[in-house]
DNA sequence: ACCAGCTCCTGCTTGC
DNA sequence: TGCAAGCAGGAGCTGG
């Protein structure tokens, strides 16, 4: 499921009621999920209360007053639902309707966070993580000394803000071989991009990905670098995108995926001013690469 | 060092 | 209608 622009949904979703909350209780369903869970994690997340909640590439981090960070990865399907104490439903929507009618997908609730606030001790409610095909993961590590973590230490730039430029990404592509998709999709280079923000950028910017990533110049370094930045402010700003799993915390759709170019369109006109060509798919080191063969070179 | 391919898992969609 | 194959937003591991 989730990208970038996913995740930073989710943030934005999970923050009003997870930071400043106390962990009162954790039900962990099962002992493992993409890697077993970390020994005594509930133990350790127990009465501890969350301080503030980021995210790095596609990691959500919630950081405690025990100076534990709590690293939470959405894997392909992951996803979470807030229901707030005192709210109709026991808020948010009932978990008959969030998923599926009849909710066979609630066998796929593997944690459940019991949240009160730390001033009263009153419930503030609970936030569930839901993951059908369980690639994603949760553990647990010091603050201190966070980037050295192996998750982290060799990832890439965020691109987000305005780091990712021209100059920037001629230096990361510099001698690759790789095709520009597969380069993309490289952590270490670029944090966050999946495989629809790849696609749509490389549309955006008239870039065939099986293009050698090396080969670019300058000026279509700059392009790329400037529609990648803009594709992912984009998505953020549109709630991601809501294809199979994703929603907002709420159960909102996002709904970038209206306005895909090339992503999932298989067969559909290229929305390229001027470009009559029409949408390809085809397989690309395992992915679906989504381009039209007019316009990208 | 870099790169392509396979793998984990469940469930939805497609084609016969 | 049933059944099997194919495919899905990630990324760690293997082997070349």
């Amino acid at each position: 499921m989730p990208e970038l622009p996913e995740v930073e949904t989710v943030r934005k979703g999970l923050s009003p009621i997870f930071e400043g909350a106390r962990l009162i209780r954790i039900e962990q369903r099962r002992a493992d999920l993409r890697f077993p869970f970390p020994k005594d994690f509930t133990d350790q997340l127990t009465g501890a209360v969350v301080t503030s909640l980021s995210r790095r590439s596609k990691y959500l981090l919630a950081d405690m007053d025990n100076g534990l960070v709590l690293i939470m990865h959405l894997g392909m399907s992951g996803s979470f639902r807030v229901e707030e104490a005192g709210k109709k439903g026991g808020g948010g929507q009932p978990d008959a309707v969030f998923h599926h009618p009849k909710d066979k997908n609630a066998v796929h609730d593997h944690v459940v966070f019991h949240l009160e606030h730390p001033s009263t001790n009153r419930p503030r409610g609970k936030i569930i993580y839901n993951d059908p095909r369980r690639f994603g993961f949760m553990t647990l590590t010091p603050r201190a000394g966070l980037e050295d973590h192996p998750y982290f230490a060799e990832l890439g730039v965020e691109p987000t803000g305005n780091i990712l430029d021209g100059p920037l990404l001629m230096t990361l592509f510099t001698g690759r071989t790789a095709p520009l998709k597969s380069a993309l999709l490289n952590q270490k280079l670029i944090a966050g991009l999946g495989n629809i923000y790849v696609c749509e950028a490389l549309h955006r910017s008239g870039l065939s990905p099986l293009r050698k990533a090396g080969t670019l110049s300058q000026a279509e370094a700059d392009r790329l670098a400037g529609d990648i930045r803009q594709v992912i402010a984009e998505a953020i700003e549109a709630g991601g995108s809501s294809l199979r799993d994703h929603r907002q915390t709420d159960g909102e759709l996002g709904y970038f995926q209206h306005r895909f170019r090339v992503y999932d369109r298989e067969g559909a006109p290229c929305p390229t001013h001027g470009c009559n060509g029409v949408i390809e798919r085809f397989a690309q080191s395992g992915r679906s690469s989504f381009h039209c063969p007019l316009c990208q070179g």
